[in-house]
DNA sequence: GACATTCCATTTGCGCACTAACAATTGAGT
DNA sequence: ACTCAATTGTTAGTGCGCAAATGGAATGTC
């Protein structure tokens, strides 16, 4: 075992000494679980998406095919993105010809972002894939199960 | 409204043209409120873990408390890390004073990790609030409903 | 008009998280 | 003994994700 100086002797199996601290078990956590789904999604995507994409870049390509030109923060905000993440991922979505962005007419504040005619190509070609991933992130549970756990999640968001 | 170029006439309320593609919904996949939920459960732990550590390094000191001393890549297994991550957050730790590490006499590529005393005082302050965030994370939910997330969370990592 | 408030975009710094490549060590097979 | 594969730890590079600070612009009230 050679114990020197580095750490305790567990009390794991310990009887009933000891243990006044209340018993904390990591992987009993929500957020760990939480943290290690979020992993296997992310592999998931990476391996099924079809393209160079992140999940991130695919949230805000994907959200501006369904609502059309916005604003980058509003963007942010529809893909649960605070205005820094929002930015860089914008940056890199226009460095590669997906989006491009100009000045609001109305508002000087606002840079409006929308997809370009490659952008909106991707996306159409991409949408299979992207819902064959959900598919596959969720294949270990059955059709009741899926439901719940939408709806529990929703309720945790 | 003014589309100069930027995206088209989202097909939202589109009744019957121009809906070729397959609906998607980024609000209704699985990793989308995955990362959701990640986040807000980062914001709570945040807030409310009550000394200045990030979850994974919670994760990290709070396996070593069960576990006693182990080599740094088997911690990162046990805590969700792979390799290169790991060692950041033990470097972070270490310099911290929170951890400390030596080589493995009986393996040479080993790197023996285990709480100081610091650490140990830290993880023993820690747990109740720890405990607390996951409290304060599934308020949300009922005592069936927390079970049930757990289960299929499992099922998914 | 002057003012505070709010919103928008940007920048910097820190910390995960992964990939890919690398060197050192170990152990098992032959 | 020797080769080979696997494991361990390290480094570099890319990309989220957040906090905090900055500056510009819009909106409200006095």
């Amino acid at each position: 075992m050679s114990r020197v100086g580095l750490g305790t002797a567990a009390p794991l199996a310990g009887a009933t000494a000891a243990a006044a601290a209340p018993t904390y078990r990591l992987d009993d956590q929500t957020g760990f679980l939480l943290r290690q789904a979020n992993q296997r999604h992310a592999a998931i995507f990476a391996e099924g998406i079809g393209c160079d994409l992140t999940q991130t870049q695919w949230a805000a390509v994907s959200k501006l095919a369904e609502t059309g030109p916005v604003s980058q923060n509003r963007l942010g905000r529809m893909t649960a993105m605070d205005a820094a993440t929002i930015k860089g991922v914008i940056d890199r979505l226009r460095l590669r010809g997906l989006i491009e962005s100009r000045a609001d007419r109305n508002d000087g504040r606002r840079l409006l972002v929308g997809l370009t005619e490659a952008g909106r190509a991707l996306v159409t070609a991409t949408v299979p894939h992207a819902l064959a991933v959900t598919e596959a992130t969720l294949v270990p549970l059955t059709a009741d199960e899926r439901r719940m756990l939408a709806a529990l999640l929703r309720k945790l968001a």
